[in-house]
RNA sequence: GCGCGCGUGGCGGAAUUGGCAGACGCGCUGGAUUUAGGUUCCAGUGCCUUCGGGUGUGCGGGUUCGAGUCCCGCCGCGCGCACCA
């Protein structure tokens, strides 16, 4: 600072003025949202504000590395969204907690010996310092963790209602709509008077079950169960994970261990009973196109038929009865091209298919397998074709090349339409895991069914042609053979008749509705759907997480726990790390933490249920990570409510349904309700969307909440880039030692450096921290950097030596409320002329527009288009100041509530005003009119803005460079009165 | 392979319905202030130019009086899915 500008906006004042207004701010509680109800309830002061609005970000996991410039860039988004419309009155609900329960705690735990949640805590204190530090305008009063007792406790409650619950797909919804989660007891007591019989029964009356019978029975129907099923088990980390945490390669997402398939017992989570409204809804939400698209896929629906093959069993007890293989296909129209069918080396059918003894007269060597020394008998083939296929996950049998392998079983089936005999293989293509674990292959119409029927020489039966122009087959089509490929696209269906039914001639949509209806009527088939969502895997051999609100008795059956007796809370334990193995070790048993506190482990409870004191053994697995995200959003809402997880008069005022559907909906859809504005990296756009979708909808459809969406408007953030070196060697090195050479080039302690840009963090080490930007420029010129840098949903690269740009704005507007030498104020009363009032309301209208929709970056241009004409001016008027520096005030707070309090305005501006233009002051003395020849701008002329068209039209065409080119004629005359007139020469 | 998105100065990016391409910022050039420095100020800055002008939004075509914007075909980059029957 130099000694004749002592009042200059520097990194230091800019400091002293932010740390001023953060302390102001928490004293007043000026981002304090009053709440309708519940234990906050102010309802007057609601009363008194605008519509609600609730503006929230994914919530931040506290890792002990702390920001950096990256995590707040959302944060800011939403903060400067907050304050736009909290100035225009409106109850602005904006906060933020911490998803703080997690593997990376628990590490460092295992490390230093340190209990998890004081290294959680402490790093808390650290962000929450940050993040105070940038200004942003929480309501500090609704921040909470994950891990707080007061919030698990409810965590665990949502678990046991899911759990006490079984999804009736008959059940009428108010909406209309078929399907809804229910009490569990309504299920019991039906099938105890008999109202409802399920196929579990087996037969039998709900009377003839003993307790553990019924427990089965009742298992089988809960929204979450536990199951003996094939899971993911990770030896390397000594836990199990969900699909969404093994990658393609079939290591684990985190540490990148092995990962194997094995049979253990779990807690299980049926979203898949509620895979067709969360597909459904998302016409409901206002959400990036791609994020839909991303969680339908996932999803997977798709809608087809399933069909059923007979075949005679070859082998075992069953041998010579009638089965049928059942499979599920999404071309029924090409039933009469199956010429083979594939069955999963799991397939349950498959051992008794093999017919004992040898292959069939006339099998093929090539059917036999690959592995020469079992290929004498079906029996040796088969199994060890299976036994090298269980060798592999499914993520490695995708992993390999595209080469088709199977073994023929030995069986044949028929087909239900042609009669024909079919044979049967086993091959990996097909998985277990997908539709019935069997399919009818038709190489004329699967590409993978082509390429099979190719490798092992089966018959190719072309049943889809092309259509001509007139809507008929192609007459010379030389077939799928001919054309070395299948043909997957819209045709007409041909060669597919028989003495009962003909789809010759029909169209493929026809054909397969014609198809359907004739299945079903023969009972060989019926329509279906399927889905590729699986259910979820809920629990995790982890101390760090939830504990589960179960325990189980003597006779092995799982009891939730009352709600009087939770939280169940964390037991200290000896050993935070579970027992993990040698990474390749895929028997080993998972042995999580809690399973060595065996005075937690066996109690003596009374649950109320009538039987007394008895012995238990709690259940020692815990929840995953994404339990405590799955419903965050709502204790907001209502935090110190210890009779609910929110009070329902908050719950509906916060987020429930509005009378308008969102924007871009399909006609007759509802609003479903959910936070109005919710920011977060696309990251998270499957699993944690899907997962809080999932939830959200088991608490409508029990009566706990009023909407049916937890996230009406999801707006998915890019990411901040930085850059990031690599020497020779190709090693990152570190980016703060890097300088940029003269000619452009970058060089570490002299030696020649490579640029990338990269996700900032410790393995590019190219961190860079919000404390260094506020020390060297001040919270305010970060955040109006960050929002100027570009569109908010996208991702751009971080450029330190551009931040100064962001603080010479500041600076201006600065200089134009104070003078540097003096400290004094220097607007004056004047009215601004009409140019400046002009550009004044453009600015106002452009700015307001700009918020409205998140575009940060276009509105702080115009701020400072506005602020760079003040510049201009000897003598700023106060007016234009005054509006200028509230609209500022989202994006830069502390300097704009500091000039506005030195322009004389007590109360701070937060809850504004905010400025208001008027259109009818947008009025120019004259505007430049483009005059194009033939398209191409030759000339310009200054005009009255409401010149008429006809006078503009002949004052151009008076123009001399105009008569110039149209020496020859004119052709025609565009005139778009008063900004352009096009003029085209004969 | 399939699906989606995006290609604009040296860089980040503007351009609302087809109507002055490059707003705003960085960088760069020149100047001012300063003992000096720059986190100061002012001016200039797409490219080419014989200073008349020409040319320009990945490439090629089309529609239009007029195309960054609409249509078709390529090329490149990014993201998602990936034997899902």
């Amino acid at each position: 600072m130099s000694d004749d500008t002592p009042h200059r906006y520097t990194a230091q004042l800019a400091q002293q003025i932010e740390v001023a207004w953060q302390d102001r701010w928490e004293e007043s509680g000026a981002f304090r949202a009053p709440n309708p109800a519940g234990p906050w309830a102010e309802p007057a002061q609601v009363q008194a504000l605008g519509p609600k609005l609730l503006v929230l970000d994914m919530f931040p996991y506290p890792s002990g590395a702390g920001l950096h410039i990256g995590h707040p860039l959302g944060y800011i988004a939403t903060d400067v969204y907050s304050r736009f419309h909290r100035m225009q009155g409106r109850n602005v609900l904006h906060t933020l907690g911490y998803d703080a329960f997690g593997l990376p705690a628990e590490q460092y735990a295992v490390q230093t010996g340190q209990h998890p949640r004081k290294t959680t805590e402490d790093n808390i204190a650290i962000m929450a310092r940050q993040l105070r530090r940038l200004g942003l305008g929480f309501d500090e009063r609704r921040s909470y963790a994950t891990i707080d007792e007061d919030y698990y406790r409810w965590t665990q409650w949502i678990f046991t209602q899911i759990r006490e619950s079984w999804y009736d797909p008959a059940f009428v919804r108010a909406d209309g709509g078929l399907g809804a989660a229910r009490p569990i007891a309504e299920l019991e007591a039906a099938l105890a008077d008999g109202t409802r019989a399920v196929p579990e029964l087996a037969g039998h009356a709900w009377s003839e079950l003993d307790r553990v019978g019924r427990a089965k029975v009742l298992d089988a129907y809960r929204l979450a169960y536990t199951s003996e099923a094939p899971v993911n088990w990770c030896p390397g980390l000594g836990t199990v994970l969900s699909n969404e945490e093994v990658t393609n390669e079939g290591r684990s997402e985190r540490g990148n261990f092995p990962v194997f398939r094995r049979n253990l017992r779990q807690w299980m989570m049926r979203i898949t009973a509620y895979a067709d409204r969360l597909a459904d809804d998302l016409d409901r939400v206002e959400w990036p196109e791609k994020v839909k698209i991303m969680q339908r896929n996932w999803i997977g629906r798709s809608t087809g038929a399933s069909v059923r093959f007979p075949v005679t069993l070859a082998s075992g007890s069953r041998a010579g009865a009638e089965e049928v293989i059942e499979v599920f296909t999404t071309r029924p129209d090409t039933l009469f091209g199956a010429t083979f069918m594939v069955v999963a080396p799991e397939h349950p059918l498959v051992a008794e298919l093999i017919p004992a003894g040898g292959w069939p007269e006339g099998t093929p060597e090539e059917w036999k397998g690959a592995d020469a020394a079992a290929s004498g008998t079906p029996e040796a083939a088969v199994t060890a074709y299976r036994r090298a296929a269980s060798r592999k996950s499914d993520v490695e049998r995708q992993m390999e090349e595209k080469d088709k392998t199977g073994v023929f079983t030995g069986s044949f089936a028929t087909n239900p339409l042609t009669g024909a005999q079919i044979p049967v293989f086993v091959a990996d293509y097909v998985l277990m895991g997908y539709g019935t674990g069997a399919i009818m292959a038709v190489p004329s119409g699967d590409e993978r069914d082509y390429a099979y029927a190719v490798k092992f020489g089966l018959p190719v039966i072309d049943v889809v042609s092309p259509a001509g122009p007139d809507g008929a087959a192609v007459q010379d089509w030389p077939g799928t053979v001919a054309a070395g490929a299948a043909f997957t696209g819209d045709g007409v269906a041909i060669n597919s008749a028989n003495a009962d039914i003909s789809l010759d001639g029909l169209r493929v949509a026809d054909a397969k509705e014609r198809v359907t209806a004739y299945l079903q009527e023969r009972g060989i088939g019926a329509g279906t759907v399927t889905y590729r969502l699986r259910d979820w895997l809920f629990s995790r051999q982890r101390y760090w997480g939830e504990p589960f609100p179960i325990v189980f008795d003597t006779d092995g059956i799982a009891h939730s726990l009352p709600d009087s007796m939770l939280p169940l809370t964390l037991p200290d334990v000896p050993d935070y790390s579970p027992k993990t193995y040698d990474p390749e070790d895929a028997g080993s048993e998972p042995e999580p933490p809690l399973s060595r506190v065996p005075e937690w482990v066996n109690v003596e409870l009374d649950l109320g249920d009538g039987r007394g004191m008895q012995a238990y053994r709690r259940e020692t697995n815990t929840m995953p990570n994404w339990a405590g995200s799955c419903w965050y959003y709502l204790r907001y809402l209502d935090p110190a409510n210890s009779d609910a997880i929110v009070d329902p008069v908050n719950e509906r005022y916060w987020v429930g349904p509005q009378p308008n559907p969102v924007a871009g909906a399909p006609a007759g859809t509802r609003d479903p309700g959910g936070v109005d504005l919710y920011v977060g990296g696309v990251e998270h756009a499957v699993l944690h969307l899907l997962y809080a979708r999932f939830w959200h909808k088991v608490l409508f459809d029990l009566g706990h909440v009023s909407s049916e969406e937890p996230f009406r408007t999801y707006f998915a953030q890019g990411y901040i880039q930085a850059p990031a070196y690599t020497d020779s060697r190709g090693q990152y090195v570190e980016a703060k030692e890097v300088v940029e050479e003269a000619d452009g080039s970058f060089t570490r302690h002299g030696q020649p450096v490579s640029r990338e840009f990269g996700k900032i963090g410790k393995s590019l080490k190219n961190m860079v921290s919000p404390d260094d930007m506020y020390a060297a420029y001040g919270a305010d010129t970060l955040r109006v950097y960050e929002m100027g840098m570009g569109p908010l949903e996208q991702s751009k690269p971080w450029e330190t030596r551009a931040v100064v740009g962001s603080l010479r704005f500041l600076q201006r507007l600065w200089r134009n409320v104070i003078d540097e030498s003096t400290g004094q104020v220097r607007v004056v009363d004047e009215v601004p002329d009409q140019a400046l009032t002009t550009m004044l309301h453009r600015t106002i209208l452009g700015v307001r527009e700009d918020y409205e929709a998140m575009r940060f970056n276009t509105a702080i241009a115009k701020l400072i288009e506005l602020n760079n004409a003040v510049t201009k001016l000897s003598a700023p008027p106060r007016a234009v100041m005054q509006a200028l520096v509230l609209m500022t005030a989202p994006i830069a707070p502390h300097i704009a509530e500091e000039l506005w309090a030195r322009l004389g305005h007590s109360g701070g501006l937060s809850t504004g005003p905010f400025p208001v233009g008027d259109p009818a002051l947008v009025v120019e003395e004259s505007v430049t009119c483009v005059i194009q020849i033939k398209g191409k701008v030759r000339d310009r002329v200054e005009v009255s803005p409401d010149i008429s068209e006809d006078s503009l039209r002949e004052l151009v065409l008076a123009r001399e460079k105009v008569r110039a080119a149209t020496a020859d004629g004119i052709r025609t005359v565009i005139v778009r009165a008063p900004r352009l007139v096009n003029v085209v020469p004969a």
